[in-house]
RNA sequence: GGAGAGGUGGCUGAGCGGUUGAAAGCGGCGGUCUUGAAAACCGUUGAGGGUUGAUCCCCUCCCAGGGUUCGAAUCCCUGCCUCUCCGCCA
């Protein structure tokens, strides 16, 4: 949510913003609205205040033992007028943040213009693009015939968009989640949290998923309704939802690996084949909590320490800064880091990083105390993938084989694979024995 | 699933339907004292909004939403959450 001060007084500069992102601010609604709310909630105070001072009137006469029916005869239609004005002040005010909860971040200065994926720009590279003396297959290719990776076995047991893996393949995924948390706990110092994977609407209000994107997230049927997590940005971000944190304690960073539910709806058709865009995914996610003027340098820090993850496992990736048209509703700025997918001869997202100001902090009402003032301030809240686990696991298995198929385990890996240096067609055989697969 | 208790400020914890936005204690902040610190003592200390140059002032908030009343932290209803006991269970 942006700052109301900020529509009220300046709303020709939050329009020329918003146009970035190609969106239309009815600025003639707002206006009218929040004139409405201002003239009945000067009327509702005002009634406000006359029956409290009335009942105070009361409640002295009646305590010297004075004769109250005259007093209370005088407030007889108050109460009536008083209701229907916060009636209509409450309607006003819904109207108004229904309102705001749909207008999205502002951009920061530097994010780059554009409409789509096509203007986002390249920041840096990282990481040489293999030559092939063979031509390297896709993930699916290498998975399924391993026995490793099976599609219609979770089609059957829940539907298209899923997948189950096996054998070392599974350890593969679960290796690189552990390599991953171990990574930033131990070396960028963050906490780590595990979290609930459904949650309510009030915590995807507050980090912006709710009430525009509800047709991305999958439901569950209860009273009221609990939401599958898109990502672990939701509950862990929510940690400080309506808190006041102590100077002391900031900034916070969290990582949690949980795993992801998303709709996909409006993806018909596309990333159809393989493991690049499922319902369900694993992914570990970095969140900070920090100061407003620590924010940018965060987003810095943050994004460095998910590239991090991909520099150890010696996979080629880019930085790339979303443009204006590209970049999400919630952030003021998101770098994108794509990793190098030989199957696809293509650079493919694997972690989005973003700051997103007050935006969240201040639909979450998170805020610190400024010992300065002694005053609660808005926190500035980021997150990015620390990475995304599934797409890690496409990324190692397309990177690192052989002509036949045989998967060598990345170094920093060997630790978490119990003896295992290389997954090869030999398990295949072994998974079959002792699983049931479909080939 | 059954039975009971409860949700009050950063924390603990009082609060006959009437000047209670809320006692007291802790914590925080400022001061006195001290070479410095601690202790002691004095003072101060919730959040959001309207208005304002800034104050003053006004409104709202004692889990949430309804209701009763001239007036609700206090009474009634519904929901949510927490705790205790029993049952069941990974």
């Amino acid at each position: 949510m942006l700052d109301p001060h900020l529509l009220r007084n300046h709303l020709d500069q939050v329009e020329k913003q918003l146009a970035r992102r190609s969106v239309t601010l009815d600025s003639s609604r707002f206006r009218d609205l929040d004139s409405q709310r201002k003239a009945v909630q000067v009327e509702t105070q005002s009634l406000q205040n006359e029956r409290n001072r009335r009942s105070k009137a009361i409640g002295k006469a009646k305590a010297m033992g004075e004769d109250i029916q005259p007093l209370l005869d005088e407030v007889q239609d108050l109460g009536d007028r008083l209701k229907e004005a916060e009636t209509r002040l409450s309607e006003i005010q819904a109207e108004l943040e229904a309102f705001m909860l749909d207008i999205p971040n502002l951009l920061d200065d530097d994010v780059p213009s554009g409409r789509s994926e096509a203007d986002n720009l390249e920041i840096s590279r990282w990481g040489e693009i293999p030559e092939w003396s063979f031509t390297p297959k896709d993930h699916v290719d290498l998975g399924v015939p391993l026995g490793g990776m099976n599609f219609e076995a979770a089609a059957k047991i829940a539907g298209s968009r899923f997948v189950t893996l096996n054998g070392p393949i599974a350890r593969l995924q679960r290796a690189l989640i552990q390599f991953m948390l171990d990574l930033h706990l131990a070396e960028h110092g963050y906490l780590e949290t595990y979290v609930p994977f459904m949650v309510n609407a009030e915590s995807l209000r507050g980090t912006g998923q709710l009430p525009k994107f509800e047709e991305d997230l999958f439901a569950v049927q209860n009273d009221p309704p609990f939401y599958l997590i898109p990502t672990a940005e939701v509950p862990v971000t929510n940690l400080v939802r309506g808190e006041i944190i102590e100077t002391d304690s900031l900034p916070l960073r969290y990582v949690a690996h949980t795993p992801c539910f998303r709709s996909e709806a409006g993806s018909y058709g596309k990333d159809v084949r393989g493991m690049i865009r499922q319902h369900q995914f694993e992914k570990v996610e970095l969140v900070q909590i920090v100061k407003q003027e620590a924010s940018a340098d965060a987003l810095e820090a943050l994004t460095g320490h998910a590239e991090e993850v991909l520099k150890r496992l010696k996979l080629p990736f880019r930085r790339v800064l979303l443009c204006a048209g590209d970049t999400g509703f919630s952030s003021a700025k998101t770098y994108d880091l794509e990793v190098w997918l030989p199957g696809q001869q293509a650079y493919r997202e694997i972690s989005s990083c973003s700051n997103f100001r007050d935006f969240q902090a201040r639909r979450l009402k998170a805020r610190w105390r400024n010992p300065e003032t002694g005053k609660p301030e808005l926190v500035h809240t980021l997150n990015g993938s620390g990475v995304a686990a599934g797409r890690a696991l496409i990324a190692v298995m397309e990177n690192y084989q052989d002509e036949n198929g045989n998967i060598t385990v990345p170094e920093v890996l060997l630790p978490y694979m119990g003896g295992v240096t290389v997954i090869d067609r030999s398990i295949a055989g072994w998974i079959a024995a002792v699983s049931i697969t479909h080939r």
